[in-house]
RNA sequence: GGGGUCUUAGCUCAGCUGGGAGAGCAUCUGCCUUACAAGCAGAGGGUCACAGGUUCGAGCCCUGUAGGCCCCACCA
């Protein structure tokens, strides 16, 4: 048997595996190959990153999780696709690009679109490149046979078909409405791209003369005073009897000549305010309602980059902010300023550059949401569509339910260009795929493609089945769709989780999977968001060059349940660090012990059953977890299991067996040791994958590789009830002697003959069989099993346990004083028990409506503890004589 | 304004359908025992935010209170 190096050594392996694992073709998804072998498929895509962006703990989060229900679900034997890809990430690679060109010297608009988008093609090469690198390097195990890019071909094809459609279908349009525009990223942004943050402002109260009424004024209040500029109205709550009369009548609009007139409308809150409320149609949502309702003129008063458009007034040009100072400095000197106030509201801005949003109504594209949500929200009251945790299913009907229409073009040049053409010279517009050459119309071969993209969000909405062949009807589609499970941050719900369940419903009349596994944000220590402004990241390469990407992955999943925001800090990824080496060791010990492979011995001990029993009830446990998508959970019982009952119980039992070259049971040691680690590696393989990789192949010979073993299934002829508690007397006892030598400072080096005395043949049997590893975990010379106290002196030293009682012979070393201390405590301790269980059992309620089980259950702890009682009741009687 | 979520050991967090409070780190004690000091053995430490309720039984279910976090929202 090959011999391992001391301590695991993360990076001199971790390369050389993946490398193997691509080579050999594991990570490859084959829909014949399934259907030949009657193999059930599971899928999961994978959220694309963006090309902007290098790996961060989000996406090694994200991708931990989906490769552990991958490697898992493939080690069961599914047809298993993990999909893999990269965004394009519209807006976000746009800007990045101008920043790039910038720094060069060159203007986006100089160098025009083609050229354009030649170098966000550039990018898209090198950092697409990278972060699909950086998965390599955590062990993902994606089918990189099939990695898809949003703007590729067959993305675009998806994209323009349902473009098409849903206009066909009445579900696109485009209209002249109100959509939030963002002034320094100079396109129009979804209400999702929105983020509200509370700001400090004032309320100004503006009078507006009353036309033709000398001295007469109509005072509102707004917190945004250069708006005057568009007013086309002032509004009033029918119902409010103050202003009944003044409804029909024409004010006078500050600044401006214009005259405007007073409506009623129910929008307006009498309670708030003045109850007169400016109406500017063009330039905030409600107004535009409002507008729309009494059919007002729309004034854009703004343009594109938020600069003033009033032509022949001094604010034309000027910079909202410098506006607003001056409109209010000029309605001061006009004595029409009455009060500011401070008041602090909500200010909409951009989620990508935080610039204050400019509500505009331009023409734009939008998609119909009110139909299409409908079935989004039944799939998930349905139970068609699962999210875990379940709470989030709230937040997703939430949206769902108060959605409006959906902006989806931009005006930006990075993206898939809206497929609809517009003759130059009757006007008409087609919507194709592809263009048309001639205006179907009048003929004409004028024609020119829409300028705006669309939204990055509408191209991922399709990546569920555009990356599977979409709108062709492949193999691949019918075999992998729908997927199984969508991983991701609950950020990102609303962007896109949503947005991909109305829209595979809408196309391929299915749920593009059956359940949404959300995760949580990966934290400092100290619980802020991880962010470059803060610099508090922590890169996920360093810690895999560090530590190793088992180390990385297995932190990001310990303690975290799902939906759960968690903290990361490098003290977690050392103690993953020596669980690694723990397990690196544990094989190191068995492989320096194992001269050949074992084979299957004709009978196994107690304690060789007893741990696989033990690993064949870990398979079931972590078998429901990981089903339900506990990976905390599951991890949490394998390691347990490795660290406390495989190393720190079996492994030391089992090595008075080994050192002993003519022990009978030597080969089954060997053999259960093999198999139980064999075992375990195989549990632990979705969460570490290299590390088991590298032992598994050092260990056996028969297979080439773990991530294509079988995951182990629980097996009734594993399944030995009576050993487990066997040992656990054995592990009792033992733990009773350690603590009983540590209390009386004995030293290791000094054993001491140890008595077992019981009256349960049975008992002393179990002991008869543990005699050799009893006798070396509890620091004995000798071991006696007797019935009685035969032989013992006065002076020896005890530990009252379930079925038993230990006595040590310490003469020189008791201390009476503290040995009755010692059994006074336990007598406490046994007093508090007995208590509980006698007042259940003494309690009819109890007694008649607890389920059977637990009712046997607490009557075995009644005798036991009783029995223990008896015990050191008379120990104590006799030391205190 | 609406909704969600959290409050458990000094710190960070688990605790799945209600049935004797757990882990890691930190602390204390003793061990370089021939797999591992990235280790081993032992110990201390919690009125499970607070107040009610349901139940034979509540960290877990219900109601309310306090505090924290998050999301959504058109009160100018």
């Amino acid at each position: 048997m090959k011999e391992l190096e001391k301590n695991y050594n993360p990076a001199e392996i971790e390369e050389k595996l993946y490398q193997k694992w691509l080579e050999k073709g594991y990570f490859h998804a084959d829909a014949k190959r399934g259907k030949r072998e009657g193999k059930k498929p599971f899928t999961i895509v994978m959220p694309p990153p963006n090309i902007t962006g290098q790996l961060h703990m989000g996406h090694a989060l994200d991708n931990t999780m989906q490769d552990i229900l991958t490697r898992y679900k493939r080690m069961q034997g599914y047809e298993t696709l993990w999909q893999p890809g990269t965004d394009h990430a519209a807006i976000a690679t746009e800007v990045k690009v101008i920043d790039k060109l910038k720094s060069q010297g060159i203007d986006k608009q100089d160098l025009g679109r083609d050229r354009f988008l030649e170098q966000c093609w550039d990018w898209k090469k090198e950092y697409g490149a990278r972060i699909i690198n950086q998965l390599h390097k955590m062990g993902s195990s994606a089918d990189w046979d099939r990695e898809r890019f949003t703007m590729d071909e067959g993305c675009s094809d998806a994209v323009a078909e349902v473009f098409v459609r849903l206009y066909e279908k009445g579900y696109i349009y485009k209209g002249s409405r109100i959509i939030n525009w963002c002034p320094v990223c100079e396109t129009s942004i979804s209400d999702a791209e929105v983020e509200h943050q509370e700001q400090d402002g004032f309320f100004w109260h503006i009078q507006y003369p009353i036309a033709g009424e000398e001295g007469r004024f109509v005072e509102i209040a707004t917190t945004r005073p250069e708006t005057l500029l568009g007013d086309t109205a002032v509004a009033v709550n029918p119902e409010d009897e103050r202003y009944q009369d003044l409804v029909g009548k024409m004010l006078e609009l500050p600044l401006t000549g214009r005259k405007i007139p007073v409506v009623a409308d129910s929008y307006v809150d009498r309670e708030f305010g003045t109850g007169c409320v400016k109406i500017t149609p063009a330039h905030d949502p409600n107004d535009f309602e409002v507008g729309r309702r009494h059919n007002l003129e729309e004034i854009c008063i703004m343009n594109d980059d938020a600069t003033i458009h009033f032509p022949g007034s001094r604010y034309d040009g000027m910079e909202r902010y410098e506006a607003r100072k001056a409109i209010v400095e000029d309605l001061k000197d006009l004595g029409l300023l009455v009060k500011v106030v401070p008041h602090s509201h909500n200010v909409g801005t951009h989620d990508r550059c935080k610039t204050t949003v400019e509500p505009m109504v331009k023409p734009q594209w939008f998609v119909k949401m009110d139909e299409m949500a409908k079935p989004a929200i039944e799939a998930l009251k349905s139970g068609e569509l699962k999210i875990v945790p379940e709470s989030f299913g709230k937040t997703y009907l939430h949206w769902l339910e108060g959605i409006r229409d959906w902006c989806i073009s931009r005006q930006l040049w990075w993206g898939h260009r809206i497929p609809a053409y517009t003759c130059k010279d009757c006007g008409e517009m087609t919507v194709a795929k592809t263009a048309p050459e001639r205006c179907p119309k009048c003929g004409s071969v004028h024609l020119a493609q829409d300028e705006d993209t669309l939204d990055t969000w509408f191209s991922s909405a399709l990546w569920p089945f555009s990356t599977l062949g979409w709108p062709q009807e492949t193999e691949d589609l019918e075999y992998f769709y729908p997927t199984d499970v969508l991983v991701t941050g609950y950020d990102i719900i609303f962007f896109w989780v949503i947005r991909m369940v109305f829209s595979g419903l809408e196309h391929t009349k299915k749920c593009p999977f059956h359940t949404v596994l959300i995760h949580g944000l990966v934290r400092d220590s100290q619980g802020r968001k991880m962010s470059k402004s803060l610099g508090n990241g922590i890169d996920p390469l360093e810690v895999i060059d560090k530590y190793g990407a088992d180390a990385l992955r297995m932190t990001l999943v310990t303690g975290n349940a799902p939906g759960n925001d968690m903290r990361f800090y490098w003290e977690r990824v050392e103690n993953s660090r020596n669980f690694a080496n723990k397990v690196w060791n544990a094989s190191r010990f068995i492989m320096m012990n194992m001269e050949t492979a074992p084979e299957k011995p004709l009978s196994l001990t107690m304690a060789d059953k007893w741990i696989l029993s033990k690993v064949n009830g870990l398979a079931r446990e972590m078998t429901e977890n990981l089903d339900k998508y506990e990976l905390g959970i599951a991890l949490q019982k394998v390691y347990d299991f490795i660290w406390e009952e495989f190393c720190d119980w079996y492994i030391e039992m089992v090595k008075p067996r080994l050192w002993d070259r003519e022990n009978e049971t030597r080969a089954a040691a060997l053999w259960t040791l093999q198999t139980v680690l064999i075992q375990s590696l195989k549990l632990l393989h979705p969460y570490m994958p290299f590390l088991t990789e590298e032992i598994f192949c050092n260990l056996q010979d028969q297979e080439e590789s773990i991530m294509v073993s079988s995951w182990p299934e629980y097996r009734e002829d594993w399944n030995f009830a009576r050993e487990e508690q066997e040992v656990e007397t054995i592990k009792e006892a033992v733990r009773a002697i350690r603590n009983v030598r540590t209390s009386m400072n004995v030293p290791p080096s000094r054993k001491a003959k140890v008595y077992v005395v019981s009256e349960d043949e049975e008992v002393l049997g179990i002991f008869e069989h543990s005699r050799v590893f009893f006798a070396m975990l509890g620091f004995a010379s000798q071991v006696c099993l007797q019935k009685d106290k035969t032989g013992i002196g006065e002076d020896a030293v005890s530990a009252v346990v379930s079925r038993a009682t230990i006595y040590m012979p310490f003469a020189e070393l008791v201390d009476v004083a503290k040995e009755v201390e010692r059994l006074e405590k336990e007598k406490e301790r046994l007093t508090k028990e007995l208590a509980r269980v006698n007042g259940m059992l003494s309690n009819e309620r109890f007694v008649s409506k607890a389920p059977e089980k637990k009712l046997l259950e607490e009557k075995g702890k009644l005798e036991k503890y009783t029995q223990m009682m008896a015990q050191v009741e008379a120990r104590l009687g006799q030391l205190k004589r």
